[in-house]
DNA sequence: CCGTATCCTGATAGATACTG
DNA sequence: CAGTATCTATCAGGATACGG
């Protein structure tokens, strides 16, 4: 049995690792449901009203309503006022850069299910528009290498400390 | 406004296009908790007992029981019997390719909760093992690229059909 | 077209106690 | 160490109806 993943220092030292500091625990507390990844499946695909959201993704207004405040409120996504001419203004549902920075995880979502959990294939591809190039997505070193999880090794950042509660928060 | 992403074929042609047959969907039908995920990433760090699992992700055995039999019946980990000299059997919990395959998107979700979830930076570093170089979640294209969600272009793939049931399902 | 309000069901998950 | 059993609280999400 080898260690999948090297610890320098082990993690069920809890003293200095509590469970609830951990990214990914932190972003599933706000991404961690089916209907919020696929709104922002949707809003990747250029959908940006209220009626689109719902209809494409396929859940009740009231399910949409709830996740688009709470996207928005969590800053994954901006309502700007807009208006066409002669029309009264309504809203749309724009990506900020924190809610487009969630791309990757989403397609890597993607690529996964393509490959497990679809018997005829993928049903989307995904290329490059200057290039028609396939897309993927890829865990890399910045020396230009595809890390494979024996490869990977996780350290504890000791520059890092547990945060003091501020007033702004 | 440009549109995020391009479609060749608008999505919200339903009629070729069902909701439950995207890949997101599918996907987080099966790992859309914030359990499963934890749980997968405690099986990246290396864990692979019970009681590692259930008490460094901080959920409780019920849980932890639940949802690591949910986990090796949808086939991302299996139940393996080992003995140790002079100790009784005992059962490990091991990653498939499968499981191992999810590894982006999970470290596709820490690497945007450290970004935008962490007031003082990230806890955990990741590196390449044998360069010690630091590691990262990427969209690329195989032209070499990183790609942007304005460069990304969705399309049908006309050699998809829809899945037909079969006796082994 | 863009939601809100209410009610209801089922799943997620915590707490606690108990077994081989 | 590796679970099972029970009981409960909270939340995701569907259905339906209604308001700007």
């Amino acid at each position: 049995m080898t260690m999948p993943a090297v610890m320098e220092e082990p993690l069920n030292d809890l003293s200095k690792w509590k469970a609830e500091e951990c990214s990914v625990a932190k972003a599933m507390d706000i991404v961690g449901t089916r209907s919020a990844i696929l709104l922002l499946r949707e809003a990747y695909y250029g959908t940006t009203r209220f009626d689109g959201f719902a209809s494409r993704v396929g859940i009740t207004e009231a399910v949409a309503a709830k996740q688009l405040k709470r996207l928005t409120e969590a800053g994954l996504l901006t309502k700007q006022p807009y208006r066409e001419a002669g029309q009264r203004t309504r809203h749309e549902y724009v990506l900020t850069d924190m809610g487009r920075d969630l791309l990757p995880a989403v397609l890597a979502l993607m690529q996964w299910g393509d490959k497990y959990l679809q018997e005829a294939g993928s049903p989307l591809l995904l290329v490059e528009d200057s290039t028609g190039s396939p897309v993927r997505v890829e865990v890399r070193s910045e020396a230009g290498n595809e890390v494979e999880l024996e490869q990977l090794r996780v350290r504890f950042n000791r520059n890092w400390r547990r945060p003091k509660r501020r007033e702004s928060d």
